[in-house]
DNA sequence: ATGTCCCAACTTTTGGGA
């Protein structure tokens, strides 16, 4: 199984871009982030013909964040289940082909100690709390965009940093929180090295002159995460035309040993 | 280089957000 997490940064604007990139790359369970749409602007139909059924979950102008899945989806949940959300749609859970998976979008946080930057803790606390209601034993993935660059070679100059959002240790101990609840950083496992980015500010050149952060993660429980194959960043779907400011995380899942099947 | 992109709206230009 392929899966991937792409902060598309409208869905509207990206919608062909990202059902030939679907195709191409032959994901079957995409999370998807900043729609941009009401759910009853999601584009459904261009996702059945590409094969994929879809769940949406989007308020219109801000967030909104989707799962397209060709391998089943079902027992759709949209936020943290009966918990209200005044950040906004960031949170959206379905089970596809025997895994459960989330797509999770962060709040920016914009100033280091403003109230948003307390909101973004404070929608971490709320997925810490969905998760405690969970078993860590269960296959489950959450991918996002979680705006938080995990350790300082997840960005291009530690130094160009101090100070601002992403990077500080309080973002990090909420995201080292999710870690040690019990999910794994899969692209990490894998990479080891620094250097390698999901993000890249649209302004200045900065992707041509690798100016990124990793902030967008594909994070699974032990049970999935010692499947992964491989895991990748599709820096190429960055490039023009029209990209969205993020590139997709991908990695390859084998399947369940026929022990575990139910 | 306060540099771009995307959205909505008291819409053809501006403001908010990332």
């Amino acid at each position: 199984m392929r899966i991937a997490t792409w902060n598309v940064n409208s869905l509207k604007a990206r919608l062909p871009k990202v059902t030939e990139w679907l195709e191409r790359r032959e994901v079957d369970v995409l999370l998807m982030q900043e729609t941009k749409l009401a759910d009853d602007a999601a584009p459904e139909l261009a996702f059945r013909i590409a094969g994929y059924e879809l769940a949406h979950h989007g308020e219109g102008r801000w967030n909104g964040v989707a799962i397209a899945s060709r391998v089943g989806l079902a027992d759709v949940e949209r936020g943290f289940a009966g918990v209200p959300d005044p950040d906004g749609a960031r949170f959206v859970s379905a089970t596809c082909g025997g895994v459960r998976f989330a797509s999770c979008y962060a709040p920016n946080g914009r100033e280091v100690g403003s109230e948003f930057w307390l909101a973004k803790l404070g929608w971490f606390g709320r997925l810490r709390d969905w998760l405690a209601g969970r078993d860590p034993a269960e296959a489950l993935v959450l991918g996002g965009d979680f705006n938080v660059a995990p350790a300082d070679l997840d960005v291009w100059d530690p130094a160009a940093f101090v100070g601002a959002t992403h990077v500080t240790d309080e973002e990090r101990a909420a995201f080292d929180a999710l870690l040690a609840w019990g999910l794994v950083d899969v692209y990490r496992v894998h990479h080891p090295e620094g250097g390698r980015f999901s993000w890249w500010d649209y302004r200045a050149g900065a992707f041509h002159k690798g100016q990124g952060m990793r902030i967008d993660h594909l994070l699974a429980t032990r049970t999935v995460a010692s499947r992964v194959t491989v895991a990748e960043i599709d820096r190429d779907a960055r490039k023009n035309p029209i990209p969205s400011d993020h590139a997709p995380v991908l990695a390859d899942v084998s399947p369940a040993p026929l022990s575990d099947a139910p």
